[in-house]
DNA sequence: TTGAAAGCGCTAACAA
DNA sequence: TTGTTAGCGCTTTCAA
């Protein structure tokens, strides 16, 4: 194997030193039109190609920044991240992505891999089992800019992008109200995670100020799937006091309970269904499924904009913003009742 | 910013040298048992976490491989990326995933930005868009391990994995023709990329072997998208020679066909419809999705396998595998005709 | 079993 | 405008 080009050969070249050739390479103004057109060809011909390892150990600076999610399968988070490079792109900033498949043992493995890693930054939505948050606590005290984004914990102090939850789950909640239906259940994840409870509190608050009664039968707590949608639904429509209408956790969770309902011969609008996130899929579902959508692009571009504002401070924390955005109402099929 | 613990503080704290320090913290087994130990706690004590720039810097292994696919929102390819990872964790390998979003330019800035980060190899899987590979010929030129999956390009002399997507075509197709159907469509990709090519040769063999005509009017060349599915069946449908069955390029593309003949009224089976790939959608979608599935695991773990194998050789290209796989028939409604 | 020292490829302060 | 030089944090050869 040829050995790679370094600076060094680029310099030997031109019989000039290093540092002029670094010089050129990086664009640093004091150099003479001349001799950076002469490295730039050299480097071109050498097929030079920089060693980011090198640069980085240097001078501290990967110029990479780490997001962990969940999962990239959820078109939340896809969407999300591709927001985030888009509005890093410009500023040189590469992303990395860690899944955490909603473990924190994974979660704990990403932020110290990252770290190991030397990323400028990290970003992260935290896996539905996190409760300690000391592997992450670790980035702030590297004095490393840390955001969290939607699944955030309030023991850590970093700059927040959420959703506002709790007018998600009222406004779920209002819809299905608006439509008609009075028996409205809610099924959620048993995890202790603010958005999800947020959305919880939305849906209570909606049922009292309409003057319908909170009950408990009413809400499920479980897990997040296509088939934790089945089965809560499975239980609910079993129960005496058969809901008739469902809010679900999310799209997914949405799909397995409008899946049973099929199967049951309740097909929504019948018992209306509504989920949150509005999932590539949802507009093709039969019927379509109607959603709280989280506005994805933004949060990204949110996360990407606070990035950036953070590293040019020299505390990253020196102020902690925390931005909500609204939720907006997807209204479609599944929640419609028939007149 | 308190500086980070890096081995001269522990070996200062110890009042040993970096080198021993250094032997301890890797596992070298020329170490004295109470040294060892005392280097472990001290790391722990100093809140120690390594520099992995400075040592892959120095070994030139960073232990890190790239994988860049089209897209992280398929789920064939997030299944894949999960089951490289899976395959990869024991050998302490991890993978950085970069996204092309079938843009060849976005490929080439990947393969860049994988090989300044010096990884230590790269997996591949190409964009629509990709005819030239240069950009892909420069890995081979490093003498890094590169494999390419599902999409791959022959003038590169790599190993591959992928699946007989002659036999997925032609699959596809007398699946059809056993339910009935006659007048078989085929909606493709305008791009010259190997696996869409085989398979619109599978149907024509197909047809050919059942003694039914290959109609060029019932190809269709465009993209891939819920939307050229659309656009795609509603010019086919509004032919002269209708077809009573579309072949979709993907699930995704499958999806739009579904969607434009359900508005047409001649929802399928009515229409057979079949995609490829068996996204998570498709079984859920009405009617549910035939589909070929291209066993996406078995990729990524044979991904995985052969990458460790390459690793290992002095020369990563001694020997150069292609490993084929089978497809599979998912027969759902919307291909299955009723009596 | 441990230490000394060179160096991976690059950056940047200082000097010229 | 360019050169000299000292590292960044770690690994590893050679010597003790």
């Amino acid at each position: 194997m040829k050995k790679k080009t370094t600076i060094y050969d680029i310099a030997k070249a031109l019989n000039i030193t290093v540092s002029t050739v670094s010089r050129a390479l990086s664009g640093f103004p004091a150099i003479s039109d001349a001799t950076r057109t002469a490295v730039l060809e050299t480097a071109q011909k050498l097929n030079y190609s920089p060693n980011k390892l090198a640069s980085a150990l240097k001078s501290g600076k990967t110029h990479i920044i780490g997001v962990i999610v969940p999962s990239v399968q959820a078109h939340f988070f896809a969407s999300i991240i591709h927001c985030i490079e888009d509005g890093l792109k410009d500023s040189g900033y590469r992303v990395i992505i860690y899944q955490s498949n909603e473990s924190v043992e994974n979660e704990i493995n990403g932020v110290k891999t990252l770290l190991e890693a030397q990323v400028d930054g990290i970003m992260a939505s935290m896996s539905l089992e996190t409760e300690n948050v000391d592997h992450f606590a670790e980035i702030i005290k590297q004095n490393k800019p840390l955001i969290l984004f939607d699944r955030v914990h309030q023991d850590l102090k970093v700059p927040t992008i959420t959703l506002n939850d709790f007018k998600a789950g009222y406004m779920a909640t209002q819809h299905l109200i608006d439509q008609g239906y009075e028996r409205i259940a809610f099924i959620t994840t048993i995890h202790q995670i603010k958005i999800f409870n947020d959305r919880l509190k939305g849906y209570k608050a909606a049922l009292q100020d309409n003057g319908l009664p909170v009950l408990e039968e009413h809400i499920v707590f479980g897990g997040l799937s296509i088939k934790d949608g089945r089965f809560g639904s499975g239980k609910l429509m079993r129960s005496k006091n058969k809901p008739d209408a469902i809010i679900a956790g999310d799209d997914f969770t949405a799909l397995g309970v409008i899946k049973k309902l099929k199967e049951i011969d309740e097909t929504p609008p019948e018992v209306g269904v509504i989920g949150f996130a509005n999932e590539a899929f949802s507009a093709y579902i039969t019927p379509n499924l109607s959603t709280i959508d989280q506005h994805a692009p933004q949060i990204g571009k949110e996360c990407a904009k606070m990035f950036l504002k953070m590293v040019k401070q020299e505390d990253p924390f020196e102020e902690i913003a925390h931005i909500v955005l609204d939720p907006s109402l997807i209204a479609r099929q599944s929640s419609i009742k028939e007149p």
